[in-house]
DNA sequence: GGATTCGCAGAAATCGATTTCTAAAAGGTG
DNA sequence: CACCTTTTAGAAATCGATTTCTGCGAATCC
């Protein structure tokens, strides 16, 4: 393993100094004279230099890093956040490290520590901590935070969310259109703000109609991972059906869950929309292969990605005029899990 | 925003030297009296001192931090295997940057060229280009490599593959076992490796049972996105239904595309697996959540991620018998979507 | 033609840590 | 008590870049 070329080899083997050197391969505004700046470029190639960025970085203090925390990749509705991130990233020469918090507070607290100590100057979250000091106390040392998704209760924390009530209201609206009025809403526990922007939203558009609200939210901890979600959503649709009087519909809190609904149903001979309508929440791409394909509301995922990693890097840059917060709208994708109710059906 | 507090800044209050403050916030080997530490760590506790580690990283080298180089993280088989990775990587302080080359080598080729300049001195990769040169040259200079996934022809570098051939055996094996005589593979363009096996795995096991292999392979160019591999999924099911023996059994060479599949023979009114039997590849965690739930041949992701981080960080700590090669087996997931032939069905 | 500015190069300081050297106390021994 | 070893602290070098400061020679100006 032979030792790599620095700024110094090229300088000693060029016969100039450093200083120089640093000036002609950092395309410096100072002026280099052509002759050295040619030979320099020659040298550098020939011994195949490459810059060290840690060197470079301790000295402008510019990490060229964003940091990303999510509760886990494994989720598609996060890779599609991250894939826009990256190609914001890309763009601009920035590298995005990722980390999965794994709904665990104490993972999520390291790891924005660590990012802090790397020296990275911008970082996007979907938080599930409630405790914001440490995000505070780090932005007062410099640190750009962008919260998405999750809704973070601070004014001063830039916010890109979606618009969750009224998904949740559209959702039910949809249903709503089609003639149901046992209209069933499946949850994971209400302990997140976006769980609960939604289920208000559901709330808001049965209350409009007159009509009754049936929830039933699955008080189990946390799913871990995305498996973990069709089951609480099999669970809920057992206990929806156990009623005297099931829903002719069902619209489950996010997509994963939405299938473990239609599972259920399926298992038990009933057909969907045939005689149950369901509905997700969140339309990530798989809503589309399944059968039959889910009729959901998207949540712009990808877009989400862009537009934080663009607001990112502009408040890292300084920008004069910073963005406040975004909110994205979401849209109603109808595919086949939702159908007409039937007029002849029992009371 | 105030400066932060460095090293030299605790020395100052603390009236001592900067290198005491050093030994004993990193916990050096070396003797402080128990004075001093005590003192020295009360006052960086104090002040909130927070380690720069660019600073002692140019100093001593070690990036902490590890490269992963995918084709895309919206393929949930890749984020299986990241999701491994991170946990090693945070239960050794490590942190992971994950890069999608989105099947472009330019794209590879940079991320691989920035990850040496940001002094990144271990990389795991599933490559997508031919050339294997960049990477060797940057393992002369000490990067530490291992490649997943994707076979390289190439004995200098640690290699974590699965055995694809067997898989592709496996599954044929399987159809063959449910008395299906007529059964069509569906493939994606055949030009990486890992998809060649899968076919040879494929033709082996028809050509032991005497059978004539039906192959369908898209010529169309690498898809870009979990939703490209479904389409090609429709496509190549919509050609294998116009044969004037359609096969009795399809399997496809991987999960997304076999959900494709599984899509247009739905689309047509063919049951599955009562008309037609699928099985796929891969082993997503989606394959239990469709209808019919998915039969496939899954590869150990996770586990994949877990050992290629075990063993990167085994080779960067300089461990003397380094693993050469592993190859990971292929496990038949029986669930529904593949059944007993028809002895009925005509010829 | 002398004073001043400009262009260009190098010396040296700097970023924030670690680590090697140097050296001053403290302790032990004959 | 003189001598030697140990313990512990600080001074200074170092990692690889950037950038400020300094200065030399040439061009420009009156």
């Amino acid at each position: 393993m032979k030792k790599t070329v620095t700024i110094h080899d090229i300088a000693r083997i060029a016969e100039v100094s450093s200083a120089t050197v640093s000036r002609v391969l950092s395309n410096s505004s100072y002026p280099v004279s052509d002759k050295l700046r040619s030979k320099i470029l020659r040298i550098a190639k020939e011994h195949n230099y490459i810059p060290n960025l840690i060197g470079k970085q301790l000295k402008t203090n510019a990490s060229m890093t964003i940091g990303v925390i999510i509760p886990t990749i494994t989720n598609p509705f996060y890779s599609s956040v991250i894939l826009g991130i990256e190609e914001i990233a890309r763009q601009n020469h920035y590298h995005v490290i990722v980390c999965n918090s794994l709904h665990n507070p104490e993972f999520e607290g390291e790891y924005i520590k660590t990012m802090v100590e790397k020296q990275i100057k911008g970082l996007i979250i979907s938080s599930i901590s409630k405790d914001v000091s440490l995000l505070k106390q780090f932005m007062r040392a410099g640190l750009n935070v962008i919260a998405i998704d999750q809704k973070i209760d601070e004014d001063e924390i830039t916010q890109i969310e979606f618009n969750y009530e009224k998904g949740g209201y559209m959702a039910a609206q949809h249903l709503l259109a089609l003639g149901h009025t046992r209209i069933g809403y499946a949850t994971s526990r209400l302990d997140r703000p976006s769980r609960r922007d939604i289920h208000a939203g559901y709330l808001r558009a049965m209350e409009e109609a007159g009509l009754p609200a049936l929830v039933e939210e699955s008080q189990s901890e946390e799913a871990f991972n995305s498996t973990g979600e069709f089951d609480v959503g099999k669970r809920l649709a057992a206990r929806m059906l156990a009623a005297s009087t099931p829903p002719t519909a069902i619209f489950a809190c996010n997509d994963m869950m939405a299938f473990g609904v239609i599972n259920e149903l399926m298992l038990r001979g009933i057909s969907v929309p045939g005689e149950i309508s369901v509905i997700g929440f969140d339309g990530i791409e798989f809503g589309k292969m399944t059968h039959p394909p889910l009729t959901t509301i998207k949540q712009p995922d990808y877009e989400m990605g862009i537009l934080s990693g663009k607001i990112l890097l502009d408040m890292m840059r300084g920008d004069e005029n910073p963005t406040l917060s975004v909110t994205l709208q979401p849209k109603l994708v109808e595919r086949a899990s939702a159908a007409q109710a039937h007029t002849s059906s029992p009371i």
